[in-house]
DNA sequence: TTGTAGGCGTTATCAC
DNA sequence: GTGATAACGCCTACAA
């Protein structure tokens, strides 16, 4: 095909030098306008496209965010990363998405995948499994922006958004409590993930504050993995006390609980009450429709966005703040209340 | 903080030649193995690091795949994402995704974006509203592999991965037909893409072999947004002929269908039976469960993923193949039978 | 088997 | 306001 045009040609055609055409293109103000405007019409008539590669390693940047999550095919990070993309392209970033599948071994890896590749800032969701975070000093050591977003660690360095997992998980048991339930079951995900240990002790305080009995049989961990729901069913049926309150830390692991206590004859709620957590769209599909926590997961993914835009064009000092805090809000539908 | 280790440090410290260096770490056949042991000790011991700028633009390959999806934020998408991603990741690919959010405007810009920023190859699966393709003839120009997926236009040049939406259509509306319906109801999306169009096609066929009348009033074309349900009730409610059978083109919004025909007494499947399209999470959670065409998204990801590597890898010629199709299959529930 | 040197296309620092 | 010229770090003929 026509060879690529590079700023020499267009230097060539225009008699002037190469330097002249590339702060011409950049808009730089010590040219006149009469030269940008040449130069630009003539970039457009021969259809001059900016060599990336060039220009990366050149200015050491590559307009390009990195990001990594644990599953891509999940409605709460899709969400978030349809959040994020909308705003970072805005902006004129691309974004470099890679998934650890929840393991901290493919975590490491996509990070020094997209340190190498020399991402400009990096946005992460935790693996189920990550217990150390040394793979992510390159970037904090490199001035490199990072930041964390729902499944957080415990570093000062990093900016992290999250929601008021602790008060959610308050609320949604009180509000169990409220409905007249005693012995309400946590089932949530890995306790050295933020998210769930967080909602487990606001569950814990609100159980405490109205005085109710607590025994660690009550915490029920397990990976939310629907194919093993038939554990978590058995455990619900042979407890000794009758369970009258569940509070799932996921929707669809909460929808399929409803599911399956219905076929072994429990009425919900009647018989027991479920709050879930994220407002899945299949919260509000099902039958009983779910009571559960409403987690702004498109704004995050917005906010998220905004702060590393901040901090790549230094507009903002986010080194002040360390946690941002989002709004969550109890949504209350059929499964936890009898008309 | 201490600076970046280049290839040429490594040279100086071993006393050998830059070039040496580099066809060390790149395995080259003409270097020793004594030769190659000692760089590539002495390269984890400093730490270097591939500089990829420099790399890319000596190179001009990115090792980076551009995807446009419609929407980042739907099961389906992200599903064929999480697929993608594994393959290309495991062959030393990143992936840069942008979304069109179903504008071809944005698709156009995203295009472009992804031209200049040099990815290796690029899938897409198109905006619901894209009726001209000029914005891919770079990408063909320029031997870029172009794959569609899903969502695909009629371009011979470029391999599309797509399901038999005629014959899933075709099956869908049968076996409705078979469980007595008489007034069947599509509803899908924009016609303009071909799997909203095929589908329609397989379901006119449906009744046209099993000779049921036909007119153009049994197809209900809509922007498949939940926020447009009412509509949709409103339509099937004032329906001269009372409709008994519905064929959605999505599972998401048969299922709300589903919920509003409930609210307005329809019993589901006694007076109104139907079947979806997806195989979506929520089709086996709602009550009724929704009968409907399981579309591997996540198969459709990996092979995307293959065959893009296989052409940059040049392994095989795809070039032969312009089409290949995935196997669906219908998947029948309550929401269409009776026991 | 290894060294040398030019090129990849852009940006930035100096001069003028 | 514009022109030289030197990085940027890696790759790869070609030479030795």
């Amino acid at each position: 095909m026509n060879k690529r045009i590079t700023i020499y040609d267009l230097a060539k055609t225009l008699k002037v030098s190469p330097g002249t055409v590339s702060r011409s293109l950049n808009n730089h103000p010590s040219i006149s306008d009469k030269t940008k405007q040449r130069v630009i019409a003539k970039a457009n008539e021969l259809g001059y496209k900016i060599n990336k590669f060039a220009s990366n390693l050149s200015s050491q940047k590559s307009n390009t965010i990195g990001v990594i999550v644990p599953k891509l095919n999940s409605n709460f990070m899709s969400t978030i990363l349809a959040g994020i993309e909308k705003v970072v392209n805005e902006a004129g970033y691309s974004l470099i998405i890679s998934q650890s599948l929840e393991s901290m071994e493919k975590e490491k890896i996509n990070s020094m995948t997209l340190f190498n590749s020399g991402v400009d800032a990096i946005l992460v969701s935790l693996a189920y499994d990550t217990t150390d975070y040394e793979h992510f000093t390159p970037f904090i050591k490199h001035k490199i922006p990072l930041i964390f977003l729902d499944r957080v660690p415990n570093l000062p360095e990093c900016l992290t958004l999250i929601i008021d997992n602790y008060l959610a998980g308050f609320e949604a048991t009180e509000h169990l409590i409220e409905q007249g339930c005693k012995n309400i079951l946590y089932i949530g995900g890995n306790q050295n993930r933020n998210v769930y240990l967080e909602r487990f002790k606001g569950y814990r305080a609100a159980l405490k504050k109205h005085g109710l009995d607590y025994s660690f049989d009550e915490l029920l961990e397990t990976d939310l993995d629907p194919r093993n729901i038939d554990e978590v069913i058995t455990y619900i049926k042979n407890h000794p006390t009758p369970i009258d309150g569940l509070f799932v830390a996921s929707d669809s692991f909460a929808a399929h609980c409803i599911k399956e206590l219905k076929k072994v004859s429990f009425k919900i709620p009647e018989d027991i009450k479920v709050v879930g957590f994220n407002n899945d769209p299949i919260s509000e599909l099902i039958s009983p429709s779910l009571t559960t926590i409403n987690y702004p997961g498109y704004e995050m993914g917005v906010l998220a966005g905004q702060s590393v835009i901040n901090q790549l064009k230094g507009n903002i000092d986010m080194q002040a703040t360390n946690a941002i805090s989002l709004r969550h809000e109890l949504i209350i539908r059929e499964s936890s209340t009898i008309k």
